[in-house]
DNA sequence: CGACTCGTACGATAGGCATCGTAGTACGGT
DNA sequence: ACCGTACTACGATGCCTATCGTACGAGTCG
């Protein structure tokens, strides 16, 4: 019944400096994964893959979650049977200082105007 | 010799409210358009297509230019033969407030870091 | 072991897009 | 009227990608 422990599974993450804008951008511009980010923002913490209840399929789910991981946006780890993700906050904020967060006001702001 | 007038021809610029956070974010995860809205920023002006000097032919500039004027990024207007562009800056300032100075200062940042 | 859950891999498909070349339009100057 | 410049329109091409379904692997719990 301990947390289970972090599997050796690798999965590849671009290093702090492999981080590319275009990148970072791309990914977001999609707005299933703008919508996952948004999320994963505002829980602070990991969370896992089967939390987020999205309307496309699970390999499709799959699919958006390695973009992101692989443009460098959030980090994946297996732990036991689910892969926890969570935010680069701290590399992407070293990288491209208040864009996150500017970032996730605007996308804050075009949902609240969009849907009141 | 005075400046030529602002012809009539038309070319269809979202409204304020029709600018999509995603449509901007694609846009601009594009280098070469990335390229053109630094460029464009740092002139701090209206600059004319022909201008840039870009590493694609005509029509592939034409194509960026559109995409970015689509996307609520640019304003286009026609000045004479000429076509001049300029950055959108109040409508975006106003829709996702330091966005774009942040989406800028990345930029700077990379191009600093990748080309030192 | 066996069943169940979570997530992956792979192939297929359809649509989008960056790029080019060529031919054409709009405008300004001579 | 003519020419040159600036940009566009259109079609083609090849790549990328969002989506799905199915089959599979890894891990947990009984």
């Amino acid at each position: 019944m301990t947390s289970p422990a972090v599997s050796s599974r690798a999965l590849p993450h671009p290093e702090h400096d492999e981080i590319r804008l275009e990148d970072v951008l791309h990914a977001l511009s999609e707005p299933m994964r703008l919508r996952i980010v948004r999320e994963l923002a505002a829980a602070s913490g990991e969370l896992s893959c089967s939390h987020f209840d999205l309307p496309v399929t699970k390999s499709t789910t799959t699919h958006h979650f390695r973009v992101l991981r692989e443009s460098g946006v959030i980090r994946q780890v297996y732990r036991g049977t689910a892969k926890m993700n969570g935010l680069r906050r701290d590399d992407l904020e070293e990288l491209f200082p208040g864009l996150l967060d500017a970032l996730l006001d605007a996308a804050g702001r075009q949902a609240g105007r969009l849907a009141p």
